[in-house]
DNA sequence: TTGTAAGCGTTATCAG
DNA sequence: CTGATAACGCTTACAA
């Protein structure tokens, strides 16, 4: 429990001398900065850093809203803020929502209260379900949406979707299921957005009957897919909004008897590591998101230490990665199998 | 950037009022009170947590040490000790360590320059790889393992891991393969030495060549699993001290035509969401991964706040999950298929 | 290059 | 119950 002045005594200097000693070393003596370094050594001196955040009105720390960290696509951003953030000298203050305006308010405090210098959302922002951010706080969202207001990078969601859904089209399918995310979820908004504009474009006529609505979990995929299982003319391929409701969705067709990709195709989104391991693996769109963490790291640093935004929309690029869940339609003609398909941009 | 000076002259108070309205309440006049609130509501007063926190020396925060937040073993952990913080007011500072003893000793030194109250740890201590923790600092390993010093939470790794290999026996496998984590990881040598034991004890020989060291990823125990299916004298069974690694080696059999559980069982550890979902199911040993970061984070709680450790060492129960990725031995005579296995401790 | 001393926003200690 | 005031450990003008 030494302080800087027990080191200062200890050396025969001033406290200010071991201050700038410790963050300023240009501007001290050889002689007075080994006698320092002997002082704090003996002492066992370690900075108050709580003092010295206090004393510069900073905390280096900032925080991370997640809606659920056990979200594999989500734990992966997270690390790669957590690995930025290290490198900059910032602390990641782990701000796991539930999805629940009241803990989620908690944490904006934190950043009111000066406990942390920011904000970093992983989930898009919408204004019905969830609490604004005071417009004084520094935020970037990670994830963002087309209609996410402020710093954001995103990925064009809609795209991407429009990609997968062109994808299975070009297969031959024409009944495509959609298992959606909740309803206000607008990264569920967005992608199916895609998912319609795809239709429409090939001219099939949007059936509601055809989406179910999940949330995200694989659990939610597994009940949904039963819905498209009993249908008297179910569909032929299934477009999911993400990865784990797919993997329900094909646990519970091959439980129903239907094959997959022979008598039923599916398709995820995010490409989490597991979608490899799935069986029949998962054709997905993968998002990139350890960059999606580091950049968005960096604008919030930027708009943290007063820097000026170069931009302050940032779209990433996805690749669409086709696996083993998709196949031609059954009975369909395909005039000639695609081979490529352009990313998202 | 009102501070509570300002609240005090806007209210008529003196600053003492203030601080005592916000932190002791029952010790000031309704009277006084009522002023104070109508002063901070008018001025728009937040407290500064950063001076708070210096004044009474303490952060209010605990930092997370862990190998990988986006396993999702450990991301279940974190998940049930930031809920559990949250509660009491505490925030978590997330320290992914990715292995490394420097990124490691960055976040011990957060704690000993007070910027987190305690440690909790989600790897078990080796000495030789890592380094050794302050004895002043506040610390708790929430998955410990036999050999863990200081306060813990952890399983009985060896005795579920000899429950799953009595399993294997008790299904008429005598070749049984291990993939086992890094040498020097704790949890896998204890895990290793449960295996070991299972066979002494049915007098099967201990065989070297049966051993692949993985890294608990799925990648590793793709790569693993190849040294089994090209052996003259292949086991007809595989023990893996994690469920990644045993996903990743059913992918590799599959892919040289060895079916799984008819050719050859596969078992994980951990039962993370996605064994339930793999082809076949896994059979694992669920570990109570919410209930070790809820009780490790009680106990840290403990530690720093002065109150007595009622207990030092906590072993929790585990449950052995027998799923589709397991069968009898190929050609092996039974004399009756068991029906129930009693749990780990 | 170094030292002196004035804060930073709270809480805690004393008197009143 | 309330107010004045001294810390807390550090940074940073300003002076030497």
């Amino acid at each position: 429990m030494s302080s800087i002045r027990d080191v200062a005594r200890e050396a025969g200097v001033s406290v200010a001398t071991v201050s700038r000693a410790l963050s300023m070393p240009e501007k001290v003596s050889e002689e007075a900065m080994n006698k320092v370094h002997r002082a704090i050594e003996k002492v066992g001196y370690r900075p108050n850093m709580l003092a010295r955040n206090f004393r510069s009105a900073r905390s280096y720390a900032i925080v991370v809203l997640v809606p659920d960290i056990a979200n594999p696509f989500y734990s992966l951003v997270i690390r790669a803020i957590e690995d930025r953030a290290q490198q900059k000298g910032y602390a990641v203050l782990l701000g796991d929502t539930r999805g629940t305006p009241e803990r989620e308010l908690e944490y904006i405090r934190r950043v009111e209260t000066r406990l942390a210098d920011g904000l970093l959302q992983l989930r898009p922002h919408s204004e019905k379900t969830h609490n604004v951010i005071p417009p004084d706080i520094a935020t970037v969202n990670a994830c963002g949406c087309e209609y996410t207001t402020g710093p954001s990078v995103r990925i064009d969601n809609r795209g991407a979707a429009k990609t997968i859904v062109d994808y299975l089209i070009s297969l031959g399918h024409r009944r495509i299921g959609a298992i959606s995310g909740l309803k206000d979820n607008p990264h569920a908004i967005d992608r199916m957005k895609g998912y319609k504009e795809s239709l429409a474009e090939h001219g099939i006529p949007f059936d509601p009957d055809l989406v179910a609505e999940g949330d995200f979990t694989m659990w939610s995929g597994l009940n949904s897919a039963f819905q498209f299982c009993h249908m008297k003319n179910r569909p032929t391929a299934i477009f999911s909004t993400n990865d784990e409701m797919a993997i329900g969705a094909i646990q519970t067709l091959k439980s129903q008897g239907i094959r997959v990709p022979e008598d039923m195709s599916v398709t995820g989104f995010d490409d989490i590591a597991y979608a490899k391991y799935t069986d029949p693996s998962l054709t997905t769109m993968s998002q990139p998101a350890e960059e999606m963490g580091k950049m968005a790291m960096d604008m919030l640093l930027k708009i943290i230490e007063g820097e000026p935004l170069t931009q302050t929309e940032c779209v990433l690029p996805t690749e669409f990665i086709i696996r083993k869940s998709t196949a031609p339609a059954p009975g369909a003609e395909l005039p000639n199998t695609p081979k490529k398909v352009t990313p998202a941009p």
